[in-house]
Order: structure tokens, then C-alpha cells, then sequence
DNA sequence: CTTTTCTGTGTAATATATACACAGAAAAGA
DNA sequence: TCTTTTCTGTGTATATATTACACAGAAAAG
């Protein structure tokens, strides 16, 4: 039992500790499509067999961000991803059994990048096309839509690509990106126009190779 | 302890509970200026003498949302207040003395509809100007600043207005409290033009009385 | 060295944002 | 009641941003 009194402004009533449990929609663009990497739940109800975000409990001294990272790595063998915070749950029925709080996260990968070693189970790690997606347990159908529009606003807004772009790249590849993630297609004309002026790339001067055209790479400032 | 298998796909290794503290922004509209609703930490240290945004545990059986509710009503007796998440903290050294995790939302509104009732303190419950508040303790620097942001972004692109309008408002009246929430003048003709082709208003028909030029009402749809 | 497929670019048309001034309505004051 | 004050409501010209659209040149592929 926490002494209430420390916070002094805090609610003097009994305090309550709580299980805090973090997910992670894991979104991966592979192949010109944006999938999302799922855990299967093989063990008992409820929801036995559903595909989830992968998620589990904030262990003690861990941050929330630390908690997410610890979990991707020990269910699916991911490390060193950048994510972004998108909202808590915290829903006294959203786990049937027990009362769990939950910070879910994005997070933005190549697949390539991060092999999946399932750790913790013999299968049920997979990568799923999003329009492969199948009704997700517990509440993580909210989950994947908020995250999924958080994905949409930072792509469009603040051009957070997370690891999906090599350091140097051509307006082409920003592109087939750009318009994966934000669902859209544009013109590549008008694309350029508008993706220059916001002001976040940086020409190198340096031309790709192997590739028709001979495409200039930029880099993000 | 919990049985951390209940959830099957989370980490299998030890539970652990933590307390979740909420807190609140409290923004209010007065006098045409923004001001900040602020609690002083009375107690002990760390932090004795600091004021803080108003927050207390989140108990048992209570959602954040309820949690914020009860805090708010518990320590300033404000009631009915519509607040929006804002994010969740988790720094395991935030609070100096004991691990908590903070959820932060924000609200909205008009002092004069909530008169101050501190039941928990005889003084330490204030409003002050946003251009005035002194340095807050804790991380709650980080909070204001974060739920400052947010709700600018609320306004402007979604005209989160929480109580603050009368439910028939003329443009002035809006225009004011748009200016004042976003930090910005605008042209009178040119806000009617942008504010009217988001969609949101309708007309009403009706003319506001005991002001000058006998103003249209408007209301959102 | 010919073909293919990619890149890079400009302009006209439309929509949106900004700057700006005057006439009419209602209240306030004489 | 009538004159003054102060508010409301509106339109247009300019600049800026968005959309639509086609062809010449670069590099790889054959």
C-alpha cells in the first residue's frame, strides 16, 4: 500500500495499484504494402486463438517506452524501434479477467530489418497485410484504428517515416512510402512541390545508381 | 500478485503493479485571457510550497476519465467538466519518492460556472493567468506545456470549445475565444470566411439583443 | 545502339488565404 | 427623439497553395 499523503495534493482516499500493460501496433511496409505484425493468443479464454497487438505488463524501474521495447524483443525478437505514443486505455472491463490499464504505441519497421524470433511461442508471430487483418481480441481493434490514424497524422504532418527510408533516397521512394502510409495517391509533379516545400529535405547532389533515370537522393535535415 | 499468464501473449515474468496517478489542465476562459487552475503541494517535500496541475490516484474500479472526475471534484470542486487525454508519463524518477505513472488530460473551462470549493486545503486553489504561473513542481512544467499544445491543435482543427460558448454564440464571441486559445488576431471578415466553411456552425436566425449592430446567433451542428 | 522505363520539370486553372473599407443596426447618451 | 457611438455584416483584389496535365532527357536493359 502507497502512503497517499506523499503527493500531499493527490486524493488522500486508499490508494491502488494497478497492472499497466503496454501494446504496440507494429506497422511494417514491405513489398509497396503496409502490414502489421500480430501475436496469436493460444492459451486459455478469453480469446483464445484471437490475433492481438503484441503487448504485455510494464515491469517494475521500466518506463513505458523501455516496457514496449522489452516486450517487442521478447515476444518477436524486434530491438531498436522508434515509437510514438498514442493513447491509454483504460477501460475497467477492457480484460475480462482482471482490471489492466494500457499505453499502446506505433511503431514504423521494415520487416527485412527485424527477423522475427518468436521467443515466447512456437508460432503465432506473423505479419498480416492490413486489408488481411483478422478481428483483433480484447479491445485492440480501438487500438490498431487510433494507431493507425496517429500513423497518418505524423506522416503527414511531421514526415515520421521511422526506420522505412535509407539515409539518402529519392523523391520516388518518399514517395511510394507517402502515399502507402497515408493512403492516398498523388501526383509526382505535385508530390515533389509540396513535399520540398515543407522544408524538412535536404538535396546531397548525389545521383543513385542502378537505376533508370539517374534519380538525385535527398536526406532529411 | 497477478497470474501475468491471464493475457497469455504479454511476458510471462514477474507482475508488477503501479500506482497510476491522474492529472488535469485545467484551462479557463475569463476576462478575455487563458488562465491555468493550479493547487499548491502544502505537505512535505519535495516540492513543499510548489503549485502543481490538480491530480490524485487513480482508485479502484475508476477509469482514468472517472479518476479525473473525482480528483478534480475532490480537490477544487469542479464537477462536469468535458477534458481530453493528452499522454501518459512513465519516468520511473518522476516522482522523487515513489514510482508512479501519470495519465494528463486537459479541460476547458469558464471559472465563473465552477466556483473554487477546496475540500481538501483551506488555501492553495487558484487560477492564475497563463502568463503568470510560477514554475510548477514535479514534471507538471512538461504537462502544461504538453496540454497547452494539444489543446491549441483541439481548437483549431476540431473547435473544441469544452464549455466555454453559450450553446447560441455570435462569430465575435467565438472569434475572441479562438483568438485568445490559439495566441492569434485575425481579421474579422477573414475568420468568418474560414471558420464558417469548416462546417461546424449553423445558423440559427436569431439576433443577439442588448449588443450593438444586433449580431446573428449561431450554434454547432 | 535501340528500346524501355525511369526521372525531372512548367504552366494554366482552380481553390484557398490574406489584406483591406464602408454602410447599416442597435444601444448609449444627450 | 435624435445624435453619437460602437458594434455587425459584407466584397473584392492580391497572393499563395493546390490540382491537373505532357514531354524531353538519363540510365539501365535488351
Amino acid at each position: 500500500m502507497v502512503n497517499s499523503e506523499i503527493t500531499n495534493v493527490y486524493v488522500t482516499e486508499d490508494s491502488y495499484e494497478c497492472t499497466v500493460t503496454v501494446d504496440c501496433a507494429v506497422f511494417g511496409f514491405q513489398d509497396g504494402v503496409l502490414k502489421l505484425l500480430l501475436v496469436q493468443k493460444l492459451s486459455d479464454l478469453p480469446f483464445k486463438g484471437y490475433w492481438l497487438l503484441p503487448g504485455g505488463i510494464m515491469q517494475e524501474g521500466k518506463t513505458a517506452e523501455e516496457a514496449i521495447d522489452d516486450v517487442l524483443f521478447k515476444l518477436t525478437g524486434i530491438q531498436d524501434v522508434h515509437h510514438e505514443q498514442v493513447h491509454c486505455y483504460s477501460s475497467v472491463n477492457r480484460h475480462p479477467l482482471k482490471r489492466v490499464i494500457t499505453i499502446c504505441f506505433y511503431a514504423l519497421v521494415k520487416p527485412e530489418n527485424h527477423p522475427i524470433i518468436r521467443k515466447k511461442h512456437e508460432k503465432g508471430v506473423e505479419w498480416f497485410r492490413l486489408d488481411e487483418v483478422p478481428i483483433l481480441g480484447f479491445d485492440h481493434e480501438v487500438l490498431k484504428k487510433d494507431a493507425l490514424q496517429k500513423l497518418k497524422s505524423n506522416v503527414e504532418e511531421r514526415l515520421i517515416l521511422g526506420e522505412l527510408l535509407p539515409e539518402k533516397f529519392t523523391l520516388t521512394e518518399l514517395q511510394i512510402l507517402y502515399e502507402a502510409l497515408t493512403d492516398q495517391k498523388l501526383d509526382r509533379r505535385n508530390f515533389r512541390k509540396k513535399i520540398i516545400q515543407k522544408g524538412l529535405l535536404k538535396h546531397t547532389g548525389e545521383k543513385k545508381t542502378g537505376v533508370k533515370g539517374g534519380p538525385e537522393l535527398f536526406e532529411l535535415k
